[in-house]
DNA sequence: TAGATTGTTAATCGATTAACAATC
DNA sequence: TAGATTGTTAATCGATTAACAATC
């Protein structure tokens, strides 16, 4: 069964609580457990897992903790093990490294890049920093399909072309500027703006 | 006129393009410029440039870039000052005190917090860490109504519940953690796993 | 059996897109 | 005038929600 783009976003929030739950020594779960944790519709939930599930769930008693987080994880593609490639390591860039939610994404950083000459050499956590030339090479070079972007604004559009040049499949942006690209290459903008746009009216709906 | 979420969300990108046009020395803009820009199909951009314009465009001509920037910023919220505090000075934390986005976003960190008794007491960016004892007091006695949420998913709730204490308005939450809260406060999910989710995807579809 | 929870089918809702007349 | 771009009204699309029979 295919999975509507919101329903994907929310599993995270559903795969975190099931392996509390499973920590707490449960077995099962229902939709409407679910959906009382987040405050969400119990027909959404129901629908969300019926969507992610292989096995069909039990009236009355739910689902198998255990198998619906296997199936889950599937989904969201913790298991496939994904190669990326992080450009720019100024404060947000080492931010993400440190980051230890990687690898349980199933992703594995093995390159780093900056394009400032003093910090091409440097090592951080265990990588030596790359310069930005090499980029495209060392994607094609090691089969690389994710790009992270953690560059200013001004140098983002300019990595973006290289990343693209290397053969990049997808690319995180956390740059605050739209990144032209072709067709098919997916970009995922970290967009603080808009989010903040979205912070933004519901205080001023609020009157604060 | 009432702007949805989503049309919400794109303007900072159009935001963005008037502003380079403005400096460009252009005086007008027109929605198929900006959806050929942007690669978004023109009917979106002049509903979405139609919600956030005070004036008609003209027939031919557009919209006046100068007018349409201000009525954008107007839009996103950009002109009312909030003040705002942040929680969690780790390496996350430390990033987005560096980010000099916010005070363009109208935005100003008055109050930095942590757990951690050896950060606190320490000064950075000019700010003193304060302990996250302190959270809802500072909040009710400055009139905070934003926080930002930046430590580990361990401690997210109880930082949240000193922040609705706090009789906060809104949240920004970088851990990755569903947060529970009373129904008025809006909480802006970071997600970054959501994200990762639908890169996962992307790249998964492409068999890469 | 009775009741909770499921899956399915249909209705609603919001956002996007299409069609087109109005106008500078 | 001719053509580009606008605003408006209607159609489509995808996601959410409602209703309800099926079932453990």
């Amino acid at each position: 069964m295919s999975i509507s783009k919101q329903a994907l976003q929310r599993m995270p929030y559903y795969l975190q609580f099931l392996k509390n739950q499973k920590a707490l020594g449960c077995t099962t779960i229902s939709a409407p457990k679910i959906a009382a944790k987040f405050n969400f519709k119990e027909i959404q939930v129901r629908k969300d897992l019926a969507s992610a599930s292989t096995v069909n769930g039990k009236p009355k008693i739910g689902f198998q903790i255990e198998t619906l987080i296997k199936d889950m994880e599937n989904v969201l593609g913790y298991n496939d093990k994904k190669e990326a490639i992080l450009v720019g390591v100024g404060s947000l860039g080492q931010a993400l490294l440190g980051y230890k939610g990687f690898g349980y994404y199933g992703i594995t950083i093995i390159g780093i890049f900056d394009n400032d000459p003093e910090k091409v050499g440097e090592v951080i956590r265990g990588k030596t920093v790359k310069s930005c030339d090499q980029i495209s090479d060392f994607c094609r070079q090691h089969n690389v399909h994710l790009g992270v972007i953690t560059v200013p604004e001004k140098q983002a559009q300019v990595v973006c072309d290289q990343l693209v040049a290397g053969n990049i499949g997808a690319i995180w942006n956390f740059a605050p500027i739209y990144l032209s690209v072709p067709e098919n290459i997916l970009v995922q903008n970290e967009n603080m703006a808009a989010s903040l746009a979205l912070l933004s009216k519901h205080l001023k709906e609020k009157n604060m």
